[in-house]
This record gives C-alpha cells, sequence and structure tokens, in this order.
DNA sequence: TGCGGAATTTGCG
DNA sequence: CGCAAATTCCGCA
C-alpha cells in the first residue's frame, strides 16, 4: 500500500498530512526548511503516487483546510483515521477530544472524567501522542483554570488555532 | 496570585 | 519496575 503525501502552509505554518487508501496515517506541523516525516517515513517532495493517483482524502482534506483557516467551521470529526498500534486509553481520550465542537474548550479534567478516571495527566500524556492535530482537535483542550496548558507542536500553534476558532482565551 | 507538594494514571525505557 | 508527564487540588505566605 503506497502513501500519499499533502503539504499545505496555513498561515504561518506548514502542515504536512499522509493517507494510505481511504484512511489518513497522519498529520503534522513542520518546517519548510528541514526533512519532514510522518511515522517514521521520510517524505519526497513530489513523488509519482501523487501525480498519478490523487488521493480523494487528501483533497478533500486540503479543501477542508483551506476554509478552516479562512474561518470557516469545519467539522473534521468523521475524517476515517489510521488508529493501528494505540492504547485503548488513548482511542478513548482521542475519540471524546474529536466531539469537541469547533469554536468550544473542555479542560483535561473534563475529558478524565468523562471517561471515568483521575488521570488527568495521562490524559495530557494520551493528546501528547496525537498523531492528528487539527483533525483530532487537542488544541481545544486546555487548562482548568482557563490557561493553555501544552501542544506537543508548539504552544504558538496552540494558540492560533484557539484564536482563528474564535475561542476566548486567558 | 503564586509556589511547593501530594495525588493519580498512563506509557516508555 | 521506576519515572516523567500537554494536571489538579490544597495549604500557606
Amino acid at each position: 500500500m503506497s502513501s500519499n503525501f499533502l503539504e499545505i502552509k496555513l498561515g504561518p505554518f506548514w502542515v504536512l498530512a499522509e493517507a494510505e487508501g481511504k484512511k489518513l496515517v497522519g498529520v503534522s506541523f513542520f518546517h519548510k526548511k528541514e526533512s519532514s516525516s510522518v511515522s517514521g517515513v521520510n517524505v519526497p517532495g513530489v513523488n509519482k503516487d501523487e501525480i498519478t493517483h490523487p488521493s480523494p482524502i487528501l483533497e478533500r482534506l486540503q479543501e477542508d483546510l483551506i476554509n478552516y483557516w479562512r474561518g470557516e467551521k469545519i467539522d473534521f470529526s468523521d475524517y476515517p483515521l489510521r488508529l493501528d498500534n494505540c492504547s485503548p486509553f488513548a482511542k478513548k481520550v482521542w475519540r471524546l477530544t474529536r466531539k469537541i465542537p469547533y469554536g468550544e474548550v473542555r479542560s483535561y479534567k473534563w475529558v478524565a472524567e468523562k471517561i471515568h478516571t483521575k488521570g488527568y495527566r495521562a490524559v495530557g500524556a494520551a493528546l501528547a501522542r496525537n498523531l492528528f492535530p487539527i483533525i483530532i482537535p487537542c488544541h481545544r483542550v486546555v487548562r482548568e483554570d482557563g490557561s493553555l496548558g501544552g501542544y506537543s507542536p508548539g504552544l504558538k500553534i496552540k494558540r492560533k488555532l484557539l484564536e482563528r476558532e474564535g475561542s476566548y482565551l486567558f
């Protein structure tokens, strides 16, 4: 099974998405100058697969990301994702996080309680392993006191995403 | 408001 | 098995 890639610039950030067949395999932010990778696969600038076998899901994603950055309330919750060897706990956290509506935020504690655990920090740890930023909107999970909390791709990005969604920030 | 410490759960080495 | 982590809560200045 060959992979297809999409590189797209959202404001100051570059986003790389990889798909295999009808499913997304990973999404990541990267610096254009550096060599990037998703799931350990080195990414070529352009490859033949991309040209001869355009991926419908990536074309749709490109469209959605562009409109998302324009400020439209895009819903990414129905994109099929490949979640092969992820822990059951992480899947629970991600499944719930996907349901947080555009423009709204929830706390790590809220997520933890919804899945009946006191492991607030474990929730953060699971979100830190999110392979699909934006698609699984982990940027909408913040601290109970309203402060930002963490974000693996970088807090500047988290702040910017929330700002574009019109969320109230501290 | 802010800092230190304890409680908690998960996953990686 | 030990430890760090995208947290939270509580006490105390």
